[in-house]
DNA sequence: CTAAAATCCTGGTGGC
DNA sequence: TGCCACCAGGATTTTA
């Protein structure tokens, strides 16, 4: 489940720690977790130090020296811990990154969803992601939405159409503008995809200051999700209307919205 | 072309 | 209390 703001949360917190560290090991534990190949990995990583850490979309992005990139996507229960490396193994670490410091960032994901890619050419990673929706300007964002069909919410779910956002930042992001999930992106105003950036960007920026949502069992966020104002919300009332929240699914995917507030 | 469904996974939940 | 079917969901792949 993590999307924009609990990836951007995972990376601000592992910058300070991990820029200038050496990769010295790498161990890892199911290989569907690694399309790249673990013996590459393996390979490939020794020696490697870490220049920069970023993020693209919902993935965690590594510079590392010699021209290489590390990838990594939580995709729905992935979490990066850095530990001491005599701390106990945690059972569901899959992939495990020794460094130069006596401790190892240890990738953890129950649900297994995850992935870690180690690549020369980034764009084979990255290379049909959409624009990141914190800094696309204005005009950008109308134009993005010339010649597409189908539903707004699908859209914004597609990473390839504008990155970072997911489930929940989609139904929020819609409350927010007072657009519909559903409605069809051919008649969506000028207006009003000029408040659905603004909401979105409102939305994303919000949830990163309160460090992310806390999900179920496994992610480890902040505190966001204590201002879902749709997601989740099924039957208790509008915030701002008092109108009971409605759930559907849309694409196949659980959807929230108030059928008051939105049209 | 679009859209929906299946796929990968496992911990939590609700029903009985 | 215990068992089990079912659900969640990001992104890709398959089917309609």
């Amino acid at each position: 489940m993590p999307e924009l703001p609990e990836v951007e949360t995972v990376v601000r917190r592992l910058r300070r720690p991990l820029v200038g560290r050496t990769i010295t090991a790498v161990r890892a534990t199911w290989a569907n977790s690694v399309p790249t190949g673990i013996p590459h990995l393996q390979r490939a990583l020794p020696k490697r130090k870490i220049l920069s850490l970023n993020r693209r979309g919902k993935y965690l992005k590594f510079d590392l020296s010699g021209g290489y990139y590390l990838f990594i996507h939580l995709k729905m229960s992935g979490d990066l811990e850095i530990e001491g490396q005599s701390e106990a193994p945690h059972p569901h670490d899959r992939t495990v990154f020794q460094l130069d410091n006596k401790k190892e960032l240890r990738f953890r994901d129950p649900r297994k969803f995850g992935r870690v890619y180690l690549v020369k050419d980034e764009s084979r990673v990255t290379g049909k992601l959409g624009p990141e929706p914190l800094t696309i300007e204005e005009d950008s964002f109308l134009n993005l939405f010339k010649g597409k069909k189908g539903r707004l919410k699908p859209l914004l779910l597609n990473q390839e159409f504008i990155v970072g956002i997911g489930n929940i930042y989609a139904d929020e992001s819609c409350f927010e503008a007072g657009i519909h999930p559903k409605r069809k992106v051919q008649t969506l105003k000028k207006e009003e995809l000029q408040r659905l950036l603004k909401a979105i960007k409102q939305i994303l920026g919000k949830a990163i200051k309160f460090n992310g949502s806390t999900f179920d069992f496994v992610y480890r966020g902040g505190g966001f999700q204590n201002h879902f104002k749709v997601y989740d919300r099924k039957d208790e009332p509008c915030k701002r209307c008092k109108t009971p929240i409605k759930r559907i699914i849309l694409g196949s995917r659980s959807t929230h919205f108030c059928p008051k507030c939105q049209s």
